[in-house]
RNA sequence: GGCGCUUUCGUCUAGCGGCUAGGACACAUGCCUCUCACGCAUGGAACACGGGUUCGAUUCCCGUAGGCGCUACCA
């Protein structure tokens, strides 16, 4: 078989917010085409009518724009492998479902929901397979004559595919190695629906993937149960030759508890599930993202790739080009990971270090404005480079930052127990006589003038220090002393001293 | 129930027959220090169980148990 190029897809179906786990199945299959210089396709599977959500490809969209994951082609982005949304190809799937029944590898079958409810009551585990077809209104069980009948008389009718039974199937896994499936344990399952004249997913998969012509299927665990199905697809087509590889991802599971990560973990513990702020356009339910939470997007991805994978170094930052670089689909782990959003805030507290105070900066800048503080950009950079350290979130620098802004309206109780001496009121009168008397009011200055100082009359360093941080803070935390009154300046300085002296006298 | 996948510290994981079983998050302690953080250092913490194979199993094989998934005219 001659080399193919490579070319992955991610392929949601439009009907909700994008789940993180779908994030990181994009996210692998994305590494895996840019490491090996090929494509990466985005098509939508909206082959279930009934689940349809509006708004939710746009979101999809949106959600990969803003993390950094570009597509080659697909819906939205172009291509000549098109149209790229199932819902768009019905005359495509037509042609290929009649070839199967033309072949006598798949069959008509008329029975309707109710009558499979009713079977699935009465039979323990029925099956509809080799085994119960004949007993099943179908075209096999059927004369030609009243096939024809029931078709012309507009019955609706399903195509199953004739699963030939008892044979060893094997998926040659990438992450699991060779995987053995019995066909005996498949259904004859749907493939078309005249309902709606749409296929399911896996009629839709199949033709989707030979004729975008894919070389690797990554995807989650949740398929690994149907791939013998779709191996058996491919032969049935006559398309063996040209299968894609499979790679069966592990499943993302809940942070404690039983089963797999779902919304409602993220309800319940307070972190997100979704990468955007997602509106729920049936319930009106809104379920926050990790960009409205404060994550930056390239956190997100690190913490991501790491849920399942590493590059066997003890590296775990690393931006997206570095990860193309590194990434080994056989290197995945087969178990699923618990989803430790602990961790992934930690991602985020190291990209914000690694991030530059100018653009922590510009970030921080629109929650100050939220807040009602118009700074300048410089003095926000200033504030940023002093405080990005001790958080996680840029938006937790706001209740950090305050005191930058804007004067204490009031002093902390514990802290004044604490912090304010006898003498206090006393010690900074005179500390802001000699600041008073400064005409350099930089860093370097005010340091050297006021530890002089402290050490020239036997001040307590720590004393005088903490009384004055409660004047121009407001409580007992907070950066070094003169950074803070650096940044203030001398005018806001002294007032806030003197306002605080007479406070608390 | 059936079928498949899976199983190393609390969590994410390294390990691919012989190691004091390594790292990270979280936790604890200490250092730094004008406070609080950051940072740094140190510490506790794991091979699910039972059989084999082998001179030797965390590692290979088989069971058992647990976990996860699938079992739709959903993907």
């Amino acid at each position: 078989m001659t080399e193919r190029k490579v070319r992955v897809r991610f392929a949601p179906s439009p009907t909700g917010a994008l789940h993180i786990g779908g994030v990181r199945t994009a996210l692998y299959n994305y590494l895996f085409a840019r490491q090996h210089g090929g494509e990466l396709i985005f098509r939508i599977e909206d082959t279930d009518s009934t689940r349809f959500v509006p708004g939710a490809e746009e979101y999809i969209i949106e959600s990969f724009r803003w993390l950094g994951i570009e597509f080659d082609e697909g819906v939205s982005f172009g291509g000549n492998h098109g149209p790229y949304r199932q819902s768009e190809r019905r005359d495509i799937y037509k042609k290929y479902v009649d070839q199967l029944l033309a072949d006598g590898k798949a069959y008509v079958a008329f029975d309707t929901p109710e009558e499979l409810d009713a079977k699935r009551n009465e039979v323990k585990n029925f099956q509809y397979d080799a085994s119960t077809r004949l007993g099943m209104r179908n075209s096999l069980s059927l004369s030609d004559s009243e096939v024809k009948a029931l078709l012309d008389a507009g019955h609706q009718y399903v195509v199953r595919f004739k699963v030939e039974p008892d044979e060893d199937v094997h998926i040659d896994d990438l992450i699991r190695g060779d995987v053995v499936i019995n066909s005996s344990i498949l259904d004859d399952k749907v493939l078309y629906k005249s309902a709606d004249q749409l296929p399911t997913y896996h009629l839709a998969n199949i033709v989707d993937d030979h004729l975008m012509e894919v070389t690797h299927v990554i995807r989650g665990e949740e398929w690994l149960p149907s791939a013998p199905l779709h191996v058996l697809l491919y032969r049935a087509f006559g398309w063996a030759d040209t299968m894609p590889r499979f790679a069966h991802l592990p499943l993302l599971l809940k942070p404690d508890g039983k089963g797999k990560l779902s919304k409602r973990d993220g309800d319940r513990l307070g972190f997100p599930v979704f990468p955007l702020e997602w509106h729920d356009p049936k319930t009106g339910e809104v379920s926050s993202g990790y960009r409205e939470s404060g994550y930056l997007p390239e956190a997100v991805l690190n913490f991501l790739a790491l849920l399942g994978w590493n590059p066997g170094t003890e590296q775990e930052i690393m931006s997206l080009d570095e990860m193309v670089r590194l990434f080994d689909i056989t290197k995945c782990s087969k178990a699923g990971a618990r989803f430790d959003y602990v961790k992934g805030t930690w991602f985020n507290h190291e990209y914000i270090l690694q991030k530059s105070d100018e653009e922590i900066a510009r970030h921080f800048e629109v929650i100050l404005k939220e807040n009602g503080f118009d700074e300048p950009i410089d003095r926000i950079v200033t504030v940023v480079g002093l405080m990005k350290g001790r958080v996680n979130f840029v938006k937790e620098l706001m209740p950090l930052c305050r005191f930058f802004f804007e004067a204490p309206a009031e002093y902390d109780e514990k802290t004044v127990k604490k912090r304010w001496k006898e003498t206090s009121a006393e010690d900074m009168t005179r500390l802001a006589a000699v600041l008073e008397g400064l005409d350099d009011f930089s860093l370097e200055h005010q340091e050297e003038v006021v530890t002089k100082w402290i050490e020239d009359n036997g001040f307590h360093m720590g004393n005088i220090m903490n009384a004055w941080r409660l004047t121009l803070v407001g409580e007992g935390k907070g950066p070094h002393m003169f950074d803070i009154s650096a940044f203030l300046g001398k005018e806001e300085t002294l007032r806030r001293m003197y306002r605080a002296i007479e406070v608390l006298k």
